[in-house]
DNA sequence: GTCTATAGTTCGATAGAC
DNA sequence: GTCTATCGAACTATAGAC
């Protein structure tokens, strides 16, 4: 008999996926609180954790961040995160959950518009729609902004199971949606360069999501990683000259 | 009265930082090992701790690994850790110091030879010269190839003080050299061109470094990124097309 | 130099009152 | 749901024998 909670779906709401012992009276599913229907209400210790969470999971990463700092940041007692996510791993993943769903459906929309207007995109559209949402998140985000991104700048790099796992269940998908269409837009471009195009276009996005503020220091205050617009601009322009360069010069 | 040993050079042997109690008697600075003069010997604990925490280190990050695990891998008393490197801090500036300090002499003079004969190099030379040096410590590393380089990702892509500093401190000299080296192979590139084409450059690499079996997955087993021969060659593509193109369209 | 043993701290997780 | 209090485990670092 096992005394974990939510053992599911990482953000079903109201945890007693254990067993039927619901039916003892009391004080019973919906108590006094407020619950919307759809489960997404601000307010609610929940979401301020999940917003605590993400802050210090990007600031200090898995092993870094402590349950204890994340119960501060929410102005929650500790036992309230285990008592809403179990655990830390489980935390953990759902933080990456509540981003992850809309930002991908958002690039996956953005993809299907751009073909489905008669012509073929540019390969720079599609470059932008890879972004685009991801760093729009990043910015209307909690409190500090850019926090997920810094998340994703994690699970992209690391080679522990734990971001593998997450990286290939919630990414991996819409990745091979990405490859196909730059296939299309560059049909010079064979099946491998195409994944490598990707995962180097990946690679470049992370210099963008993980704003260390090296570029400022190397460049003695010209080169702002902080604007998001230009650095976009400039990185659109970088990606695709990539892509051409390795469509051009296949083997 | 402090305790601590080291304090200055990260590297330096025979810790005795401290005061000049030397002169006690009994059992002096070099007893009965054999100790080489340029301090860079094999065998000795020294090493073999360096060796398991660079790999303990890349495996785990800063806060995941654990000064225990580094210990029993190195098959030393985790005492004699602190005995020679202090802290953990202390250690981990270590495992860096000892590569760094190799790899970018390498790459100052791999940089130097390209602009010495003459004419100028191509730009495919000096992104060549950028990697070289780390992959090939990489794979003549240790026990399981490409600890130092895993370490580096961590490095470059954690906006904490500790890899900030160190980053600033061993990469953002040599960084300087090789903007300036992209300048001048494409004489195109305006400066802010050139510090974007470097952080960019870097990007792409990391994802060499990384080495998370990401491609590999997304290509069906086309895209190996154990094959560093290959990836080396398909990122030197993809970087001088990205850097070419930044050059054809400034602002 | 190297080891054993342990002090002192902090962490994740649980128990139980309300 | 939420809080307080605490347990047991793991960590870094130090002390002291050899």
């Amino acid at each position: 008999m096992v005394t974990r909670r939510n053992d599911g779906n990482a953000l079903a709401r109201n945890p007693a996926g254990d067993d039927a012992a619901e039916s003892q009276g009391g004080r019973n599913a919906v108590a006094g609180k407020v619950i919307r229907i759809d489960g997404r209400d601000e307010d609610s210790r929940f979401t301020a954790i999940l917003d605590a969470a993400e802050a210090v999971f990007a600031a200090s990463g898995y092993d870094g961040a402590t349950m204890r700092e994340i119960a501060e940041r929410a102005g929650v007692a500790q036992g309230l995160i285990h008592y809403h996510f179990s655990n830390k791993q489980k935390l953990f993943e759902s933080v990456i959950v509540r981003r992850a769903g809309h930002i991908n459906t958002q690039r996956e929309h953005m993809l299907a518009d751009l073909f489905s207007c008669g012509q073929l995109p540019r390969t720079e559209q599609v470059v932008a729609a890879l972004f685009r949402p991801t760093i729009e998140s990043g910015l209307s985000m909690a409190r500090d902004g850019g926090g997920f991104a810094r998340i994703l700048v994690m699970l992209a790099n690391s080679t522990g199971e734990r971001e593998q796992a997450l990286a290939q269940k919630h990414y991996d998908p819409i990745a091979l949606k990405f490859i196909d269409a730059l296939q299309r837009t560059e049909p010079e471009l064979n099946r491998e360069d195409a994944v490598w195009a990707y995962m180097f276009a990946i690679g470049v996005g992370m210099t963008m999501m993980a704003k260390t503020g090296r570029s400022l220091r190397l460049s003695g205050g010209v080169c702002d990683d902080g604007d998001i617009e230009r650095m976009m601009e400039k990185i659109v322009t970088y990606i695709c000259g990539g892509i051409r360069a390795l469509a051009r010069k296949p083997d």
